[in-house]
DNA sequence: TTTTTCTACCAAAACGTTTCGGATTGTGCT
DNA sequence: AGCACAATCCGAAACGTTTTGGTAGAAAAA
């Protein structure tokens, strides 16, 4: 049924060990029978068996992506763009990608320890960092590869790529400023990943350094999706004195803010400004098309599987860690605050 | 630095074989031994080598998921939804994910093959089922374990879950036409799909069913996403005799279709009415909210998951083939048509 | 007592590769 | 003729499991 070495072996007359050099462009086996060799291959239809080379060179050609469990895991079109890079990055490089889930939430480390100690990856991209991530320190002490979207709050002496999410939303504050914005409020992801934490300190600093101060009404923490957009928005328009813009930590919480907005009776860009983070496809075809800051996914996939490569091959990595800053794209979702408002 | 057989055996004393059968479960082994053997082996953190047991065992609890190619491939949240629910339960049955994507269109059979001859799963998941697919004959010939997302023309001999695309937009059409519209316009997807066939010969089917004639003028093909949503939308609302209703094929091709309308000085539910297909997420954030066809993506990658697991370890399936119908979630987006353009 | 039957264990083979350390030629050089 | 040296090839071991077909000894049956 299946074709081994042995099978060529038998078909071409030579021994499986030549078959085996010949197949795998060893030079010490002649151009002619190298050329026999591959023919017969093809012919009886021979691909290696991916276990036993495995086993014996005690490498898995594979990488790992073990995606956060289920509660922290959603569908944003932000990190299915990431998943296709990866996905074609590693399919270019010939690595097979192993994707999974913990179970549980305490199951976290256990997962990655039975990856690494079953043989079944060369090396992890970890996704979702945390400030304190136990993943990095559990990745540090086995020495094994890995490359993390994202940092910590310690040092950072692995591989990452990062968006600067302070400088980005920084940037983000001003413009609003520019327009006349006094009364910013800001929806978060949860303060447990990094990347949300940067944001919100991009948020706090950017009133700073406008002259504004940080009002902790105007802070509310959502989670990933719309529907925690819109609760977290609707606090903000209720409150006795509410925001004229909001900034959301996210394209899906900003797009949950706009239905707030305009439940409320108020319309988004004119009312109420209202920004995100990500430039998912959905952004620009919003109503209205939303502000936000562009990050390119697909190729942050790519890159990160990239680095992961080459560090597994041991090939020097000129950047062992890039930080992106995200484009600020305007769109109708923003505009000067209503006249009333001006100056409050 | 690796622990292996050897070392737990070694350290308590017993040989390779009863080590691997106390962990395993056998019942030829006492059972203060096989505790013994256990809390060894966890002291010294063995996992087994899963490249052995799979070489040895010629399984490899694993699933493959060869997504389509790049051009095919899209950041659909519909389709993160189905791959979540993927990964949650193959998790749950213990097997390995495998993620990868042909490099080209005319590379596809052959990365199948690969998969099938390198051992690397023991079966595949299909999506994005074509009315003639090249993927399923070769499974079927190979005699390999797979499940698909969707049917082809053939006769289906499979295991396939699959929505009732022609009923479920047959309903549209039946809700629409209650509303008054009478001129109702499509916007398809690449018509080689299986699923976009069926979801068009229900538009088609709705409206004979309904008297209505079936215009081709009024019937655009788009691919997958929102850009092509808006263009197809675009030149249907730039017919001499434009449509009061447009049904899309999918939720992003609505949401194209939406901005079109409104890019058009029209309001969304009231001049034009618009439907997808699928209920994402973002449907019911939209503005205003889309009137779509409700899929529950999770559970169906869940449950191909377990079909295909069963089918794999031997277990009788009740139910090898399941239809779906999806239901029709009314929103804002569509309305009954503007007076002047009633009884057209 | 002898024979049979369990119980608990194990040696060795096998899965299909890769690779180390030769072995066998033929060729060119003294 | 003798020697060194490429150029080709190969045997056998190894990777870490699982599994077949046992064996040794104790208990039960005769």
């Amino acid at each position: 049924m299946k074709v081994t070495l042995k099978d060529v072996a038998q078909k071409t007359g030579l021994s499986v060990t030549t078959v085996s050099r010949a197949l795998n462009g060893y030079n010490d086996v002649a151009l002619e029978t190298k050329q026999m060799v591959e023919e017969v291959a093809t012919a009886l239809g021979y691909t290696p068996n991916l276990n036993a080379r495995r086993l014996k060179t005690q490498r898995a050609e594979a990488l790992g992506l073990i995606l956060p469990i289920e509660s922290l895991r959603i569908s944003n079109p932000f990190f299915s763009d990431l998943l296709n890079g990866i996905v074609e990055q590693s399919a270019q490089y010939g690595l097979e990608l192993n994707v999974t889930t913990p179970l549980t939430e305490d199951q976290v480390e256990r997962t990655y320890l039975n990856y690494i100690r079953s043989n079944r990856v060369d090396g992890f991209i970890l996704v979702r960092v945390k400030r304190e991530d136990a993943r990095i320190q559990l990745l540090q002490q086995y020495n094994y590869p890995f490359v993390a979207f994202g940092r910590t709050d310690d040092k950072n002496d692995f591989s990452f790529i990062d968006d600067d999410g302070l400088k980005a939303v920084h940037e983000v504050i001003n413009y609003l400023v520019s327009l006349g914005h006094r009364r910013i409020g800001c929806i978060t992801e949860p303060d447990i990943l990094s990347k949300s934490h940067n944001r919100l300190l991009g948020y706090k600093q950017g009133l700073v350094d406008n002259g504004l101060s940080v009002d902790p009404a105007l802070i509310v923490e959502g989670n990933f999706r719309q529907h925690s957009g819109r609760l977290s928005a609707l606090k903000l328009l209720d409150l006795p004195n509410p925001p004229t813009a909001i900034v959301a930590a996210n394209d899906l919480l900003a797009l949950g803010a706009m239905s707030a907005v305009q439940e409320r009776g108020l319309v988004v860009g004119q009312d109420v400004s209202v920004t995100g983070y990500d430039d998912i496809m959905l952004a620009e075809f919003a109503n209205p098309p939303l502000t936000t800051l562009r990050q390119p996914a697909a190729e942050i996939g790519a890159q990160l599987c990239d680095m992961l490569f080459k560090q597994i091959h041991g090939e020097a990595v000129k950047e062992k860690q890039i930080m992106l800053l995200p484009s600020l794209i305007v769109r109708q979702s923003t505009g000067p605050p209503p006249p009333q408002s001006k100056g409050l």
